[in-house]
RNA sequence: GGUGACGUGACCGAGUGGCUAGGUAGAGGUCUGCAAAACCUCCUACAGCGGUUCGAAUCCGCUCGUCACCUCCA
């Protein structure tokens, strides 16, 4: 399974050709949301990205394993002793369980990104589901000596580890001795850990904190950064092929994964490719829960927020995350968003066009089409240098408006397919149609009004009633009746029912 | 304070040494009952100042500006 698909490591500070750890198998991790609120449109940018990777993979003939999580527990407001779960707020403010919270935003999470055009993930698991492999994976650290126990709370030994020869911080560039003096606040967390660059692996619940399990520890839950490592190995094996999420999950977040996949018997780098997508900005600011300059996905899909102007639709959305780079930042405006709708719409239109690319009857492919077939050829080729280069939609996309181009340019003139030879045309439509659908997910969105249309063929059947002109008032009837509809003459004017 | 990224035409956004990115908007044209779509043509930019080079948006330096991470965050 040759190809030239080649994706940026952050490990590696570089682009490195895919070759899955067990080709053909490819497995992939996201990183998945903290349910403990909506989520807001910069939320849907990892979804979508890796939802065209893996359908990409898949395109390319890997079988693959895409885990994509659901955390539903941890996360703590401060990191001092006193620090309480986002997920615990959460329910302690609306009198609810935890888990009410979870569910309700993780329901609501997977309806969003589904109608984002992502197809759902081959597991989808939940941390809390899956505490005893991460009360495992501590143990497997403390036996390696890379964490210690305090007050029924265990965290991870960065100096000990480092000590060992492991780098903390290699994924992030961070040096540890930086972190320690460089750290803000270093003294209001100052409690148990030994060295302020440590991490929680499991906290001691306090007696009011809503979500505990046992452990060998005590009562508690698990630490920030735990269930991925625990869950990916579960499910990917010790050293997985990809693992994603937000540059903004790099540290510490995914520092900390790695170091626990390292500290554990384990012993990887838990996954060979480490890709990070850039943030959504909103005026050129990160979009973030925090700063409340966020745009929720609701808010998108009904222009209920300010800065939009009108509603934009979810393949609109889609669109407008791919025609950046998932490496840069991306800014959200009214006026992007316009113009990723109009580039929607013209690339669902040229959908609708290739089954009408046909040479007309009596025409016959001139002789020589080798030029032009070259020419389609060559159009259809670039689309797949695009996301061959580190799954650059944005070039795979200009790509397909210049076959596009050459696709309208046809129909424009039909008898111009003469050119082209049958075999090529059909490739490129072929093509075209799958990158569209099935690579890019960009599904034509139906815009018409079903009950609008149907009142409109109904004032067509009045007239031709009135005009007494029954041959078209019998073809009415009939192409309705074929989609199950029949017209009601009534005293009081004209209705339909569905055909019982 | 430490680390890193970025600054592209009216807007969004690709592009790491020479070759048209692309979308949107705007102008002209073809087509057209009107209109739309489509096609053709045009508008052709790289923060500023230096430097390297036959040649730089692309490499180097400085200046200005913006942002991110270092704390929960996609």
């Amino acid at each position: 399974m040759q190809h030239p698909l080649s994706l940026y490591n952050t490990l590696t500070r570089q682009k490195e050709p895919f070759t899955p750890v067990h080709a053909p198998f490819a497995g992939v991790y996201l990183c998945g949301p903290t349910v403990y609120s909506e989520a807001h449109i910069g939320n849907a940018r990892g979804p979508v990205v890796f939802d065209v990777l893996t359908r990409y993979l898949r395109h390319l003939g890997y079988t693959v394993r895409y885990v994509r999580n659901i955390t539903d527990v941890g996360h703590l407001e401060s990191d001092a002793d006193e620090g309480e779960d986002k997920m615990a707020k959460a329910a302690r403010v609306r009198h609810v369980e935890p888990m009410q919270i979870a569910e309700q935003y993780a329901n609501l999470y997977q309806r969003h990104i589904e109608v984002l055009g992502c197809l759902p993930p081959d597991i989808q698991p939940r941390a809390t589901g899956h505490i005893t492999e991460q009360i495992q994976l501590i143990e497997e650290i403390i036996a390696n000596g890379f964490a210690y126990e305090v007050n029924g709370s265990v965290y991870f030994d960065v100096p000990a580890y480092n000590a060992a020869g492991r780098a903390y911080g290699k994924l992030s560039n961070r040096v540890v001795e930086e972190l320690l003096s460089g750290s803000r606040d270093n003294l209001a967390g100052q409690d148990e850990k030994r060295s302020s660059v440590d991490f929680a692996l499991w906290k001691k619940a306090a007696p009011e904190h809503l979500m505990h399990w046992p452990s060998p520890w005590g009562e508690g839950f698990p630490g920030w950064h735990l269930e991925c490592s625990a869950m990916s190995r579960k499910y990917l094996g010790q050293l997985s092929d990809i693992h994603g999420g937000g540059l903004d999950l790099m540290f510490p977040h995914h520092e900390c994964e790695i170091a626990q996949s390292q500290g554990s018997h384990s012993h990887s780098d838990e996954a060979r490719i480490w890709m990070h997508h850039n943030m959504i900005t909103v005026n050129g600011a990160k979009m973030s829960k925090s700063l409340g300059n966020f745009i929720t996905i609701s808010e998108l899909f009904e222009g209920t927020n300010k800065t939009l102007s009108q509603a934009y639709s979810p393949m609109v959305a889609r669109f407008f995350l791919l025609q950046a780079h998932y490496r840069s930042p991306i800014d959200i405006s009214d006026d992007a968003l316009q113009a990723s709708r109009k580039g929607y719409r013209k690339l669902m239109n040229g959908l609708r066009l290739l089954d009408k690319l046909q040479l007309p009857e009596g025409l016959a492919p001139e002789a020589d089409t080798t030029a032009a077939d070259a020419e389609l050829r060559k159009l259809v080729a670039d689309v797949f240098v695009g996301l061959n280069d580190d799954l650059n939609t944005a070039k795979a996309l200009a790509s397909l408006f210049n076959l596009l181009r050459k696709f309208n340019g046809f129909f424009a003139n039909l008898a111009t397919l003469a050119a082209v030879s049958p075999a090529a045309l059909q490739e490129a439509t072929t093509a075209y149609r799958t990158l569209v659908t099935d690579v890019l997910g960009l599904v034509d969105e139906p815009r018409a009004n079903a009950e609008d249309l149907l009142a409109l063929t109904l004032t067509f059947y009045q007239e031709a009633k009135t005009a007494k002109d029954y041959g078209k008032v019998d073809q009415i009837r009939a192409a309705l009746k074929g989609q199950g509809i029949v017209i009601k003459d009534l005293k009081t004017g004209i209705d339909w029912a569905y055909e019982e």
